[in-house]
DNA sequence: TCTGGGGTCCTAGGACCC
DNA sequence: TCTGGGGTCCTAGGACCC
């Protein structure tokens, strides 16, 4: 017999996922609490079991939970990210042979898209107790899977086998009593639900909305007016009505960030210069690896904003780039150029970072008709010439930018898609 | 000095996710 | 002393056009 359903996700989790690849190479890490630290070992990344039991919070900073770390022997390891890369990969690879149709939406989870007749399977939590232990023979990884008509459900399904036992690690809402489900979703609060965050939990929980029951009896209209789009369809999709596609390839990226904390507080140009140089390598090599040119780019310092003591700075410099390129050499000069325009001597700088935007297709690039400066009396013409270019070959076709305090325009012609004219901003004085 | 309506483009900011 | 590093989408509002 086999089982034939509508439309299902399914989403397979990773439990404590860092902890876990590193629990695989080291077994007997499975007695200890573990944590895991981001980069420069400032805070919590992940933590198993064990750890989340002895209360250390996810995000917390490392010197906060000392005491903690002391007390109950945990072993609080620096973050590989290279090993959970791969052990990513083999995880995913695992998922794919189930379905084609797989999104991977994290280092650590997928949605698996399962539409008819799903093989031999007799019901969805046979299919997945069956994935579970597939991964687990391939990659030594605990997992959990959440079955049900929408991806928000199933979000929330893997949530639910993650959190009671009795379900072994995989949940189908598809197949469960819509009693049980009503009773589970009653005792389950509203910030569970995948794109409920802190914020708008609060602002529900104002309006009695406490739990996903009540969250999914809400009305989507009313609720479209108080929060938009976005929840409306949440509502939508914990009714079964599916709003959110599987997207199986990966769009690209359409913004690029390097940045980091300094380990160590750093003061002058040079040491600002090294790091921007490190990150213009860094997501330019990203930009490259994804086929992209980029537009514009942005740089920021900033100087540590916990330490009040402590006189604050913040700027960025967004430079429109004149021709499009993800040329490290490029990007590196002007990034250094731009750093010139903000950097202030005298504070103690904390972090910096390389945000690379407006980014499109190499090979689309655009063909700058004129660049030059024209007078008050060019510009009705130009306007003119415009809206008669753009009558006829189509709106966007051809635009006209210009840059603050100057008389300075460009045009900017593209061949496929609109685009906007390169800008010069003069940032804001600096107090 | 006060005055309109509709449309587009762009930006900043706020919310969320992992 | 020590507080991550990525991303996404939506909305409101201003500038500018006709």
């Amino acid at each position: 017999m086999s089982l034939h359903v509508q439309k299902v996700f399914a989403l397979a989790d990773a439990n404590s996922f860092y902890a876990s690849c590193e629990t695989v190479f080291n077994p007997k890490l499975t007695k200890f609490p573990v944590v895991v630290l981001s980069n420069g070992d400032g805070c919590v990344v992940a933590r198993n079991q064990k750890a989340k039991d002895v209360g250390i919070k996810m995000g917390e900073p490392a010197f906060l939970i000392k005491d903690l770390i002391k007390k109950h022997k945990v072993v609080a390891l620096s973050s590989n990210y290279a090993l959970y890369a791969d052990m990513s990969n083999r995880f995913m690879a695992v998922l794919s042979s189930y379905t084609p149709q797989i999104e991977v939406y994290s280092v650590d989870e997928s949605f698996l898209y399962l539409n008819g007749h799903i093989g031999e399977w007799n019901s969805l939590s046979e299919m997945g107790t069956t994935v579970k232990k597939h991964v687990d023979m391939w990659t030594g990884l605990p997992i959990c899977v959440g079955f049900s008509q929408t991806k928000t459900l199933a979000k929330l399904a893997n949530h639910i086998a993650k959190k009671n036992a009795q379900f072994k690690g995989v949940c189908d809402l598809v197949s469960m009593d819509p009693i049980q489900v009503k009773e589970i979703f009653g005792k389950l609060d509203v910030s569970d639900v995948w794109g409920i965050g802190r914020k708008l939990s609060d602002h529900l929980r104002s309006m009695n909305i406490n739990n996903v029951q009540d969250l999914k009896q809400s009305s989507p209209k009313s609720i479209r007016q108080k929060f938009g789009v976005v929840m409306e369809r949440t509502i939508e999709e914990l009714n079964g009505v599916s709003c959110l596609e599987i997207s199986e390839i990966a769009p690209p990226r359409k913004q690029i960030i390097s940045s980091k904390s300094f380990g160590q507080k750093v003061s002058t140009r040079f040491e600002l210069e090294q790091s921007l140089t490190e990150y213009v390598t860094t997501a330019s090599e990203k930009l490259r690896g994804q086929k992209s040119v980029c537009g514009a780019m942005q740089i920021f310092i900033m100087t540590d904003k916990h330490r009040e003591d402590e006189p604050q700075y913040y700027n960025h410099f967004n430079v429109n780039l004149p021709e499009p390129t993800n040329d490290v050499r490029t990007l590196t000069k002007v990034a250094l150029w731009a750093l010139k325009r903000i950097y202030l001597e005298g504070y103690q700088y904390k972090k910096s970072g390389v945000v690379l935007m407006d980014l499109r297709e190499e090979g689309k690039e655009q063909f700058s008709l004129f660049d030059t400066k024209l007078t008050d009396e060019d510009s009705p013409k130009i306007m003119q010439a415009l809206d008669a270019i753009n009558g006829r070959f189509g709106r966007g076709t051809l635009k006209l930018g210009s840059s603050m305090g100057e008389n300075r325009y460009k045009m900017v012609f593209q061949k496929k898609t609109p685009c906007y004219t390169t800008e010069w901003l003069e940032i804001p004085a600096i107090k």
